[in-house]
DNA sequence: AAATATACAAAAAACGATTATTGTTCAATT
DNA sequence: AATTGAACAATAATCGTTTTTTGTATATTT
């Protein structure tokens, strides 16, 4: 097994405590210094473990980096699923999916690497990578959706899931691209056009 | 009048001829060295005229820069403009920008620039600035298609601009989020349900 | 009038030497 | 079996210093 693959197959383990205490120590570090200005060496005093353990179950510090994010985000998807249940609609459930992602936005981690690393943000951003995490997040909900016959029964699943990700993407990065859609009813008001029937007839 | 009030009120002629010459001088050092190797004397050497002659028209090298990206979407947005017109219905015409959109951001000027300076590509996508001017492309083609009955005649007209804007650029900048978009055909079906009927029934 | 050429201080970039960090290895420790 | 601590070469960041560039001003030319 060479070196590359090695790195493809290694994957983390969320539920290992040390991988716990290794992120948790990343993730303040980051949070108040930015990735650029974060060494291994001072997560490991951060974190009160050695530089080792952290390369145990870390590739290199981009694997790090990653990895912060990447349990951010699901605690984040998580977090939403469960507001998610209050809702019956799919407009209502992308409508608070949008408003949740944009108070996650200006808050804690990612408004502070913004402030101090905007070019790294930007670049993560218009990263695929970043979407796709997010991409088996919508199919149960679309599928209630139709049951409900709130949507089309005969959309396929997968245009359907991308279309919601465009839209709420798109409202969370893009609060203003022409109309005013700031507030939680005007997102609201927008999606249910959108979703229901497009710039179609009602 | 401050500096500040004339900056703001100083505009570009892009008719001047002189205005021309440094814009061209400049999009060719951009293209060739990216904007952080391109200095205000080479800009001037390459287009043989004087560093006082670029500060007469543009304030600093910023707004320079901005000059190059602004004629070079002004001249985007004619050319989409007049290959439109072979089209008749709104889903046409957007499919054909987001094919031009695609192509644009593949070659030329933006391709040479992420490549040497990704990050700054990626804050110029991310800014709103950038999308702002093309927002008034769109009203008239909404207006005819609202004329011809392909869409509904009581949608708000800044609304649709919203939401026709919003599946453009994130088709341009995600040619995939779930599923594939990436011939014209297949880009064409997706925003023929999008626009019409959403994701309701036909 | 606009473009040029030159000069200038302040700001930024390039440079080279020094210091810190990275990623790897391995013996010792828990 | 995982974690630690220490050593190590290679890479990258930092720090003064020097050089270039910026933005402005002004006299001169077209």
């Amino acid at each position: 097994m060479t070196a590359i693959e090695e790195k493809q197959f290694k994957s983390v383990d969320y539920n290992d405590p040390m991988v716990g205490r290794i992120l948790d120590a990343a993730e303040q570090c980051i949070h108040r210094f930015g990735i650029r200005r974060t060494s291994m060496g001072e997560v490991a005093r951060v974190g009160k473990l050695s530089r080792g353990s952290i390369y145990r179950h870390f590739a290199d510090k981009d694997a790090l980096v990653e990895g912060v994010f990447r349990r951010r985000q699901i605690e984040f998807l998580n977090t939403a699923e469960a507001a998610l249940e209050k809702e019956t609609s799919l407009v209502d459930k992308v409508t608070l999916s949008v408003m949740l992602g944009r108070e996650n936005m200006h808050q804690g981690i990612f408004a502070s690497l913004a402030e101090t690393e905007p070019e790294t943000v930007a670049m993560m951003l218009l990263g695929s990578r970043f979407y796709s995490r997010s991409v088996e997040f919508w199919p149960p909900h679309i599928e209630m959706s139709q049951a409900t016959g709130e949507i089309s029964r005969d959309q396929n699943l997968d245009l359907a899931t991308d279309f919601v990700m465009r839209l709420a993407v798109s409202l969370v990065m893009f609060p203003d691209m022409g109309a005013s859609l700031e507030s939680a009813d005007e997102v609201r008001d927008y999606l249910q056009r959108a979703i229901t029937v497009g710039l179609g007839d009602y």
